[in-house]
DNA sequence: GACATTTAGCGCGGATCTGCGATAATTGCA
DNA sequence: TGCAATTATCGCAGATCCGCGCTAAATGTC
């Protein structure tokens, strides 16, 4: 075991006032056929973003994924933090720093407990306590950000997919229709083509792109 | 006083595992005829940006200001959040997380005390501990980034200021030259001109403006 | 086999953006 | 009184972008 620091005054860093570090994280995902969507959790009557405090010397992105299984029974892929709220009014429990966070992860990953969580489109939140609507405003602005320039940069699409698939993705994530010709010219330079066509449909079979 | 919270364990959050929280602030200023700079402090032998541990119920921004007060004998304006680095090896004191910030404070307020702190240009802040260059890296690109499209906004310049003088300006943040034409055209819908006219110089006067 | 359906992509007019040169205005200086 | 210096603005040609319509290709369905 390691020397434990001590500063100038003979004291440790446990001697001084810390606070409780949370993280928070809003889980966006595209169900089929249905709006831009968040994860939300019970916790006695009230819906929630899924959150933990952090265990001893755990990663946040660590916490963040071991809240969202324990939470709800989901695996998530790659947390990305948004914002620390600070207040130290804002958690009636203590002195709280909550780290918020973002994951995007695929509808197909998300089978979650039903008795625990639910997936509602982002606009029927409600309001949610501890400043949440505040975290999933940025969380919903960063997609739409991350989405604007590149193709399905999440992977919420399985491989391969067609230009059309990537484009109501996309319209469903701006909530708003894209045009079909600027989308394409702004997109398929950054996809690979498989060379395979899509098959089953009426009319003439689309190609196939992955993600360069 | 207020009850202490107890959760189903009859624990209070003071009994989990907490982490000392620090912040770590890269300060960005302009001096005149000079490059991009950043503050500077000296612990021992070395150069670090300035931080310190947060206090008990403190404001992540007040920690901010409070530790360019004491360890640079500057008056910070609005630290803004940049992210949390949490890798539980990368103090030896301890488990620490930091909040780093940047801070962009005018050449006018930095009146530094020079035994504790210097200024220099971002290219030549050399190697930094405790990952301070990846801070300091995150730190030039916003600034470059909020500066690409509004005049100013952090109030570098003191009011008012010709078109020239904020022009140079935004040469000397995003590091290289910029067209006359398309800044004007970018820049002077978003300002107000005073209708004073700058006198003293050689050649026609220049108009004057504030930010709108 | 004719037809509807869907994908793919070309072409074009219009709008916008960009860099540059030219010019006028206004001042200090020789 | 000229002259250099600086600001401010216009005009233009080229580039790029954008939306739209049209056509061709390829498939399943009737």
């Amino acid at each position: 075991m390691m020397e434990t620091y001590r500063d100038s005054h003979d004291r440790a860093l446990t001697d001084y006032p810390r606070p409780s570090v949370a993280v928070d994280t809003a889980v966006l995902t595209v169900p089929p056929g249905a709006a831009l969507s968040v994860l939300l959790v019970r916790t006695g009557d009230e819906w929630r973003l899924p959150g933990t405090f952090l265990h001893e010397r755990e990663r946040l992105a660590d916490a963040v994924l071991r809240s969202l299984q324990t939470k709800a029974g989901v695996s998530g892929l790659s947390p990305r933090q948004l914002h620390v709220f600070d207040d130290p009014a804002r958690d009636n429990r203590g002195w709280v720093l909550s780290v918020a966070h973002l994951d995007v992860v695929p509808w197909s990953r998300l089978t979650i407990d039903e008795s625990l969580a639910k997936i509602v489109p982002v606009t029927d939140a409600g309001a949610l306590p501890y400043g949440h609507n505040e975290i999933l405003d940025q969380a919903v602005a960063s997609i739409r950000s991350s989405y604007a320039t590149t193709p399905d940069p999440a992977g919420l699409l399985e491989h391969p997919f067609t230009l059309r698939q990537l484009q109501q993705l996309h319209e469903t994530i701006a909530g708003e229709p894209l045009m079909r010709d600027s989308f394409r010219r702004a997109m398929e330079p950054q996809l690979a083509a498989t060379g395979e066509l899509a098959a089953g449909t009426v009319g003439k079979p689309a190609r196939l792109f992955a993600r360069a």
